[in-house]
DNA sequence: TCTTGAACCTATAGTCGCTATAGCAACTAC
DNA sequence: GTAGTTGCTATAGCGACTATAGGTTCAAGA
């Protein structure tokens, strides 16, 4: 019926001190606690932490998630927050794959001009980090 | 000939706090000081933290740095090492780019399962966050 | 030369999202 | 019963800074 932290640990792939860690921040419920004190969680423990664990995933902030859990408390409001949340979201994750792919030209173009055998003294590698006028583009 | 932290600061975009910050992790020399203790700059100095400072810029670790402000004290050694470092980073970052597109792929099907019309307790985006049977891929 | 205000100094604590450690207690399987 | 795994709390540490407090020094204008 209920289960032990080990449990929710392994079938969320949360790990045990990160659990209490949220139990401690307040994300979570304190769960009931046995005779000798050890939490016993429930199938809604296990949901709520999946949820958690699926933001945390697709790189949601923390703060994100509260507002998201939030809202889901609520069932009468409108969705659009939700939405909301999510879009922004979409927005940053663009964002810094936009920005990675910039440094990813970079890095390419440095290696691309190193060709291992020289002394470092000559190394593009490094005159390439040293100096922001070699880059092709603005970072 | 000389300047202050804050022009430093000014010339390499690191903020003043962050530049005491490197020289209390031996990153950057300690610098003289004028005769009020406060320190003055060279343009070694300007050079040393440029390179800290795209280097971080580019993504990369400062465990990568260190290594590669090593490598460059030793002009005779050859660059493969440097070149070697540039190539884990290229690796690190389209490993990055990989997982973020794969977020963003869904996100966006999350995002556009919903029309903001609707209340919360229909609402897609936080089914879609509860489930990861929704999920069309791993992640 | 004096004054004012910006820039500088040190030291410490806080940030985020965990993770590790120490020193115990309780549960489970044999 | 006992051994071994799992659990408990409390506290410290991680990376890479950032913020704050409370004081000192510098540079430019009057």
């Amino acid at each position: 019926m209920d289960f032990s932290i080990g449990d929710l640990s392994r079938r969320t792939g949360v790990k045990v001190p990160t659990i209490r860690y949220y139990e401690k921040e307040g994300l979570i419920e304190e769960p009931i606690r046995t005779e000798g004190n050890q939490r016993r969680y429930t199938e809604r423990d296990l949901e709520r932490l999946t949820f958690i664990r699926h933001g945390r995933d697709l790189g949601l902030p923390m703060m994100a998630i509260r507002e998201l859990l939030d809202l889901s408390s609520h069932p009468d409001a409108p969705c659009a927050d939700a939405d909301r949340i999510a879009s922004e979201q979409l927005q940053n994750i663009r964002t810094r794959i936009a920005q990675l792919q910039r440094l990813e030209a970079e890095l390419l173009r440095i290696t691309q001009s190193c060709t291992g055998t020289h002394a470092i003294a000559d190394c593009n590698v490094l005159k390439a980090f040293g100096d922001h006028r070699l880059c092709k583009g603005e970072h």
